[in-house]
DNA sequence: AGCCTTCGATTTTTT
DNA sequence: ATCGAAGGCT
């Protein structure tokens, strides 16, 4: 948002780097002009945290302090660097594109890529992930003769994955943590899985992070070489890196400590995967002579929002403490939305969405959605598609999760790297073609044995003591692999054309197309994407290859494909929506037990995370924000009743009303309800601006249409799912009413109403022409 | 070996 | 409610 405007605008900044940071405003500029050694940004929600990243690379550049290439940006999602990369593009052209920017995880895989050798790996190693390694686990696990059921692989990648990300060596997790046998498992798996992925020359998500601080300890000349290349290192979102992440950076920092770190210690909430908030926190310990700017006026949301978002970071005890303010206006109340269940709970957004639209010339791609968890976008999916609302979905089921995307993706890494073990379990009986399990297990046993990839095997599978038609079928396999493999090498082969080739030879497309099922169309529609995707790496890059194809895809998230362009309604979950903003923003399933979640026997500091992640989806709004919830929701495929999330009685109440105009004071749930069970005590005296809105266009309508026997203040209903038991209406013939029962949905709607003259009376909801009564 | 049925988990959040 | 995995049957 430019909501500051200074003479800057006259004049290009790119034509005159003088005046380059002209547009920031004092604390921002100084942050961007900062010259060398360490810099600390703690920088609010809203605050220009990537203007000042932008300007402050711009200007870098501007000051001829670095050529493009000696300067390392490091996101945590790819749109946020591609974002960034987009905007220093208009501040300095194309050498943009010669900046090393990108997540870390990307970038790592990078210089691992160039420096594989010295690892013990080829450049052609495979990315492994979060699935690939339970998978691999998983194999362990059974060879060990243990019980997956019992002894969870998931369980245990967790908890692996946890040791790498602290740096805990195996030996290291023996010496401190062994207390009991389930530990004891851990130690053995994790050796086991190292290896194996080391003989798989593969990576998991956790290598790419730490293998770089093997590299650098191992040869120092390297590390020389990248401290001197990147001279100038930018972090963003620092609050979110793990130890793995922290040590890369300081030892990459540690020459010349030209190190400028972006953070928000309050929009830290990725504490379960490694984040460490003490990184942040104590960086004026690791570099004592660095200077510390705070951005505190927010840019991005109303007064209203910010006062709600403050009211519930405040309740946090371990937060460093500081106040967001702004010049914006007051804004709107915020408003919450109470509901029956879920689906109630979308209709309701989509019905107050559709009425900001109309009513406030707001379009789609204004609005998000957020929620806490991934499985709650069905319903909201449901309803939008069933009422014409164009929404894009964020996240979710990933493309490159699909079952079908990871088999053809695997087929790819098996032929780029024959050692991928994973990648050829995963393909050499899919589609089936008679080499089951006993026959992988025999192999596999065998392997071991001989300590040999299970790949080098297949050639030499005479003398192994397997079902005889296998052997032959194997034979096949791997001619199709090694006739294709090939072909990598060769110049005049395109990367689309082996893959189609590869696909031709082992039928598996035609299986999809055999099939001829709605499901299996569009498995094989999702495989040509595929090849389109490839087909598109191809023509960007001239040194592009299938290797760097698959490694991209690799560290690809679906977070990445939000298009804000897009004239749709965002759905997301709240981490999904980091780093974003909208104009309207509906927070979605404020319930116990699932915004908080897991708030069990009341572990405080993951409370706070949980009220972090809140305090970030308030943040997101920049005009209006929505509160909603659901009294009961279906999960686990049974109804369950809800309680409304805790954070609703945390938040400044003062801005925040129902839709009818009520507060949403603290207690209301225990001592303020009618004996329908709703809360029908409403505070009048200060009605919210939309209400205000509603009733005066009622208002009009009542003087050319005067209603039966009662002169009191009527409310239209711009939202039908209001309308539950107890509520008092007005209907044109029957006079007033009380609500007794509510069935269907949507056009189908029925209510069951007592009126005092007329008694009970069953009303098709969209032909009765209902008004409220207070 | 491959199909079919039953059973169980799944719903945190992501590179 | 929906999906994948394990186990039993052909």
């Amino acid at each position: 948002m430019r909501t500051f405007k200074l003479e800057a605008d006259q004049q290009s900044p790119a034509q005159n780097p003088t005046n380059l940071l002209a547009e920031l405003n004092p604390k921002q500029r100084e942050a961007a002009g900062y010259g060398d050694g360490p810099l600390l940004v703690i920088a609010g929600a809203g605050s220009g945290k990537t203007r000042v990243l932008t300007y402050r690379i711009a200007w870098l550049l501007a000051q001829k302090k670095a050529k493009p290439w000696n300067i390392l940006a490091l996101t945590f999602t790819n749109k946020a660097a591609a974002e960034m990369r987009e905007r220093i593009q208009k501040l300095i052209g194309d050498d943009a594109n010669k900046l090393w920017m990108g997540t870390f995880h990307s970038i790592f895989a990078r210089i691992l890529r160039m420096e594989a050798d010295k690892l013990g790996y080829t450049k052609d190693f495979s990315i492994y992930d979060t699935d690939d390694s339970e998978r691999t686990i998983k194999t362990i696990v059974k060879e060990l003769n243990l019980d997956p059921k019992e002894i969870k692989p998931r369980m245990l990648r967790n908890r692996i994955s946890g040791a790498k990300n602290q740096m805990i060596t195996p030996d290291e997790y023996e010496d401190k943590f062994i207390k009991n046998p389930l530990d004891d498992v851990t130690v053995q798996v994790y050796k086991i899985y190292l290896s194996r992925l080391r003989e798989s020359n593969a990576m998991d998500f956790d290598d790419l992070l730490i293998k770089p601080i093997e590299l650098f300890r191992n040869h120092p000349e390297v590390l020389k070489k990248y401290q001197d290349y990147f001279r100038y290192l930018l972090i963003d979102e620092y609050q979110d890196t793990n130890r793995a992440q922290y040590m890369v950076a300081k030892m990459l920092a540690s020459e010349y400590k030209n190190i400028t770190v972006v953070g928000d210690d309050a929009q830290s909430i990725y504490s379960f995967r490694g984040a460490d908030i003490s990184n942040i926190l104590n960086f004026k310990i690791d570099y004592p002579e660095a200077v510390e700017i705070p951005l505190e006026q927010n840019y991005r949301s109303t007064k209203f929002i910010l006062k709600c978002a403050d009211s519930v970071i405040k309740q946090n005890k371990h937060q460093l403490d500081k106040t967001l303010w702004t010049q914006n206006m007051d804004g709107e109340p915020i408003t919450l939305l109470e509901n029956f269940d879920q689906y109630d709970e979308a209709n309701r957004v989509a019905d107050k969405l559709q009425n900001q639209r109309l009513f406030k010339g707001f379009s789609n791609n204004d609005f998000a959605v957020l929620y806490r968890t991934n499985y709650q976008s069905r319903v909201f999916e449901d309803v939008f598609r069933r009422k014409g609302i164009n929404y894009q979905l964020v996240g979710s089921i990933s493309f490159y999760q699909r079952k079908e995307i990871k088999d053809v993706v695997a087929y790819l890494k098996l032929l780029v790297n024959p050692s991928d073990e994973q990648a050829l379990l995963r393909v050499i009986n899919e589609p089936a073609r008679g080499i089951g399990d006993k026959t992988m297990q025999t192999l596999l046993m065998e392997a071991r044995n001989r300590e040999q990839p299970v790949w080098d095997l297949l050639n030499e599978i005479e003398g192994i003591g397997i079902y005889k038609p296998a052997k032959k079928r194997i034979r096949e396999f791997v001619d199709i692999i090694e006739s294709c493999r090939k072909k990598l090498g060769d110049e005049s082969e395109s990367m689309v054309e082996i893959t189609r080739d590869l696909l031709d030879k082992t039928g598996y497309v035609k299986q999809f197309v055999e099939e001829n099922t709605h499901e299996s169309l569009s498995r094989r529609e999702n495989v040509m994407e595929l090849i389109n995707a490839i087909s598109e790496h191809e023509k960007s890059r001239p040194e592009a290859t299938l290797s760097s194809f698959l490694q991209e895809i690799s560290l690809y998230s679906d977070t990445d494909s939000f298009d804000a362009s897009k004239p749709a309604v965002t759905l997301m979950t709240v981490h999904a929506s980091k780093g974003l903003e909208f104009p309207v923003v509906f927070v979605a399933g404020l319930e116990e037990n699932l915004f908080p979640m897991g708030a069990r026997n009341g572990e405080e500091s993951n409370i706070e995370e949980e009220r972090r992640l809140f305090y970030v989806a308030i943040t997101r709004a920049q005009k209006e924000l929505y509160f909603s919830y659901a009294k009961s929701r279906t999960r686990f495929g049974d109804e369950q009743r809800m309680i409304r999330s805790r954070f609703l009685d945390e938040v400044d109440a003062s801005v925040v009303r129902t839709e009818t105009g009520a507060t949403i004071r603290q207690g209301s749930r225990n001592s303020r309800q009618s004996a329908s069970g709703y809360n029908i005590e409403y505070d009048w005296k200060k009605p919210i601006a939309t209400g205000t809105r509603k009733s005066s266009i009622n208002n009009t309508n009542q003087r050319q249409q005067p209603s039966a026997s009662y002169d009191g203040v009527t409310y239209d209903i711009d939202d039908p799912s209001v309308l539950r038991p107890g509520i008092k209406v007005l209907h044109d013939k029957f006079g007033t009413g009380k609500i007794m029962a509510r069935e269907g949905h949507g056009q189908d709607t029925r209510l069951t109403v007592f009126f005092q003259s007329h008694g009970q009376k069953k009303l098709l909801l969209r032909m009765a022409n209902l008004k409220m009564i207070p």
